[in-house]
RNA sequence: GGCGAGGUAGCAAAGUGGUAAUGCACUGGUCUGCAAAACCGGUAUGCGCGGGUUCAAUUCCCGCCCUCGCCUCCA
């Protein structure tokens, strides 16, 4: 199979292959959440896209390393955490727990490293002290210290920003009759560290600019040199962060080392809910609890998450989930297929694991759990759309077109062994468990309507049709449907 | 105003200089007493609009319209 993922990098708009600079270990690094609250599945496409990524690499034989920050100090956590009567610490971690539950319902790989901001907050000031000896950085009279972004000259490279004309909008216009605001040289310099206010609480630090706390931009670019190096390959995050966080972290990062910083680029575009952008006040703003809710596993949110190319909005809707879910039937009735025609069938994954959307991954049945799956097989071609570009519509195309061909069903046995490798090694990629397939047994099927159905069977038995069909339509305005076959029949909710 | 992404069937979403994957939905058939499941088919002469290049464009170029994002702390 082809070696190397290639992927768009937005800072030289060109596709690139992904190549691990020493030769040996894919090291990069994604922003990740503010935990002052759940996050939105929005948030979560983009951890989705990253973790695609990751499998991608790792699947084609290079093992990577996988730095993924919390942020756990700002604004947002601060008030939030006041309201909530909580200690900082406390507060964000309660809240980091709770993306770790979604985020292992989802399926994601746990990042190598996950450090946090107030974790580092002395490598934050080392790296202002550097840039203040550079001259990149200077304090003002409030104990705020700013990035003089002036000193540095490719500020504005990755958003293309560089010769843009500072306008004054709405937002901007705001902030610059904030006190805060009118200590800054210029409009464009950013606060490294933030001088203590009352509203802070008992939330500071100690640094040689007095009592304070850092600004959010710097705690990647602390976090990445402390763990990944002055260059590494690769960084990650949604479009939004394009500017200015990321190009903030080029600025801070390559001022105070001599390093190169990422040497790759991936953006992941936004979700979109029915048409338009999610906001709190329309009230599209899902969470996977919010969705659970409505009856939709996290597997079928990742699904629909992936079920768009990342580098363009996709359009989230109930629909889209509805349809995830027959998508995932489909393949796990093949995967079924596979297996039954398969040369000693190994136990059988779908039953021994209940279908349950609320349960860890640990209970799922997964592909990676199965040990030879190392290659595509006849889902070559689908391997072969993953690599250009994280192509995962085109990939999931491909797998149904290779399924639809192949006709699982008719495979003889070392086929259909091959063929649910292949499968398995795809979904093991795209990070897919599979749902158990829906069929005869409804575990909790109520009393009366066993009845009615049984009484049904005994009519069709006796070949009395019109008996039979009358109960069918008297369990089916119930709310249930018969499923006969040969043996006998099951009963199932509609 | 600047920068960026996107407009492909009812919905979603790939893709390509040579005439449109795939999933959902819908629908015809086989099977079934009838259904369900399964299997075999069908469903965009068309890819935002108008020009241009070309033997040939949805795919390249130009112009325009529309949607979405970012333009200081939002994945």
């Amino acid at each position: 199979m082809p070696a190397h993922l290639t992927l768009h990098d937005t800072l030289t708009r060109t596709d690139r292959e992904v190549t691990p600079l020493d030769g040996q270990t894919l090291r990069f690094y994604c922003c990740g959440p503010t935990v002052y609250g759940p996050a939105h599945i929005g948030n979560f496409r983009t951890f989705v896209a990253q973790d695609v990524m990751r499998r991608v690499v790792e699947a084609s034989g290079t093992p990577t390393l996988h730095v993924r920050n919390i942020t756990d100090v700002d604004d947002k956590t601060i008030r939030d955490s006041q309201k909530a009567g909580q200690s900082l610490i406390d507060f964000t971690q309660s809240w980091t727990a709770k993306f770790h539950t979604d985020c292992d319902a989802l399926n994601l790989l746990r990042p190598h490293i996950e450090p946090s901001a107030v974790a580092h907050i002395p490598q934050q000031i080392a790296m202002i002290e550097k840039l203040a000896a550079g001259g990149h950085a200077y304090a003002a009279a409030d104990g705020s210290v700013y990035f003089r972004v002036s000193s540095f000259k490719d500020y504005g490279k990755l958003s293309h920003l560089e010769d843009r004309e500072l306008r004054l909008g709405a937002s901007e216009a705001a902030s610059a009759t904030d006190s805060d605001e009118y200590t800054k040289d210029s409009l464009t310099d950013f606060a490294l560290w933030k001088a203590r206010k009352p509203e802070d609480g008992e939330n500071f630090w100690p640094s040689p600019w007095g009592e304070g706390r850092p600004g959010w931009h710097l705690e990647c670019s602390a976090m990445i040199l402390e763990y990944l190096g002055e260059d590494f390959d690769l960084h990650s995050g949604g479009v939004d962060l394009i500017f200015p966080h990321h190009e903030n972290e080029i600025a801070q990062s390559c001022c105070s080392t001599h390093g190169k910083f990422a040497h790759h680029w991936m953006h992941v575009a936004h979700l979109m809910v029915d048409g338009g952008k999610m906001s709190k006040s329309i009230g599209n703003l899902y969470t996977l609890e919010d969705l659970a809710k409505r009856g939709y596993s996290a597997a079928e949110v990742r699904y629909v998450l992936i079920s768009g190319h990342y580098s363009a909005p996709l359009n989230f809707t109930m629909h889209s989930l509805d349809s995830a879910r027959q998508a995932l039937q489909k393949m796990a009735k093949a995967d079924k297929a596979l297996e039954r025609g398969s040369p000693n069938p190994q136990h059988s994954a779908s039953d021994s694991n209940p279908p349950s959307s609320s349960d860890g991954d640990s209970t799922l049945r997964s592909p990676a759990a199965d040990s030879e799956v190392r290659a595509p097989g006849p889902f070559s071609e689908a391997w072969d759309t993953l690599l250009k570009d994280l192509n995962v519509p085109g990939a999931l195309g491909s797998i149904f077109g290779t399924l639809n061909k192949l006709k699982p069903a008719a495979l003889n046995p070392e086929e259909a062994a091959a063929t649910r490798n292949g499968l398995h090694f795809m979904l093991q990629t795209l990070g897919i468990v599979l749902p158990p397939v829906l069929e005869e047994v409804a575990a909790d099927v109520p009393p009366d309507i066993q009845a009615l159905a049984q009484q049904r069977w005994d009519a069709k038995q006796a070949k009395d049709w019109a008996t039979a069909d009358t109960l069918r339509k008297q369990l089916e305005a119930a709310g249930w449907l018969i499923k006969d076959s040969k043996e006998g029949f099951s009963v199932v909710a509609k």
